[in-house]
DNA sequence: CACTACATGTAACTAGTTACATGATTCG
DNA sequence: CGAATCATGTAACTAGTTACATGTAGTG
């Protein structure tokens, strides 16, 4: 359900064609959301159908043609009502914290790798996020210029700062998890119940 | 794929029938990893095919039977072999973060408010996270005794301690995302560039 | 006897993953 | 002309969700 208005909201800043949106979401770019291409073009086909999109045939080269979606009425109401609905608690389930859970079982330098590759996962996710975050503050990202160009200057700020908080809260879980999994190293270091250093 | 091993790591503590094992998924117990009893029925028996579990037939009265199921050295292996390798980065995917993202297109007292919702769930979500922390410091819960029953005493506390360690983390996580939340609830605030307090 | 807990299933659906398939256009 | 990029699809699969269905056993 989600994927549909993560499609909506890049393309309310520009209509663009199956082939952008894919470059959006399965590509480095699928920050907050992720897609794989075979998924976005039955998407926005059904998303059409259903009257959120509409789709604009055009010519490139003789025999090429590109559609390119953009945001009916529809599709913006639908939007906005989804932006304002409080969602429901999703379940739990993340496959460290349950490998995590059971980390007696195995020893312990393994365990410990383990948790060395997910701490660098984290730390490389947060560097991203936060270069997001930044390149955002400063207006320097395609989409944003051209999301505020249809905006009174005086908001843009704003804007700007709503945005790159998002990606600052990728960025704070990410640190978060990745400042947990070292304690967790830390503990797994320590052997039976006198070793307390 | 991980319910699977999910459902290997709480059979390794106490063999259980497929009910006793919906109680734990599908309820509120479920931390860390949920699931609904529709999905756990058929995994068990997928499991026991592939010999990772085995079940045992126990007659409950004249003509009720619950089937108890064991962890296999099968599936004991599989387990400890999926607790050692590093899980590859999953797709972010997270429909907060997704409507934060487009806050700047509602009435910042109607994000104000799918915020303040977040902002209890993580809470609610923390609170109880460290409430199982301390049961599991304490070495209060059923499973976990169980557990240690078969383990040498000077590892209890090494155990418990690592168990807690993974409700610490969720709660951490929680914390962070409330904060993140609360955050945005004073960006929210902040209206047009002038307005910098 | 009614209610709760025990115990196990199935059907239909949506979302997401992996892999394959095809052709057009542009640029060096 | 060959490679990269543009552009759009399909098939087969796994995981997870929602809802329905059925009967037994214990307790007040």
């Amino acid at each position: 359900m989600s994927l549909q208005h993560a499609l909506l909201g890049v393309l309310e800043a520009r209509p663009m064609s199956g082939y952008d949106l894919v470059q959006f979401f399965d590509g480095s770019s699928g920050y907050i959301w992720a897609a794989p291409q075979s998924q976005i073009y039955p998407t926005l086909r059904r998303m059409e159908q259903a009257g959120l999109i509409a789709g604009d045939d055009e010519q490139r080269g003789p025999r090429l043609t590109r559609t390119v979606y953009s945001v009916t009425e529809k599709g913006l109401a639908e939007l906005r009502k989804w932006l304002s609905t409080p969602g429901k608690p999703q379940p739990v389930r993340d496959p460290v914290l349950l490998q995590a859970l059971h980390f007696d079982m195995i020893e312990s330098e393994q365990a410990h790798e383990v948790l060395e590759q997910f701490i660098r996962e984290q730390e490389a996710a947060a560097e991203e996020a936060e270069g997001h975050r930044d390149r955002l503050l400063r207006q320097e990202t395609p989409l944003l210029v051209e999301r505020l160009s249809r905006h009174d200057p005086t908001d843009h700020d704003r804007i700007a700062r709503l945005k790159a908080h998002v990606f600052a809260g990728l960025a704070a879980t990410a640190r978060t998890r990745a400042e947990w999994a070292r304690e967790g190293q830390r503990l797994l270091a320590t052997r039976k119940t006198p070793g307390e250093d």
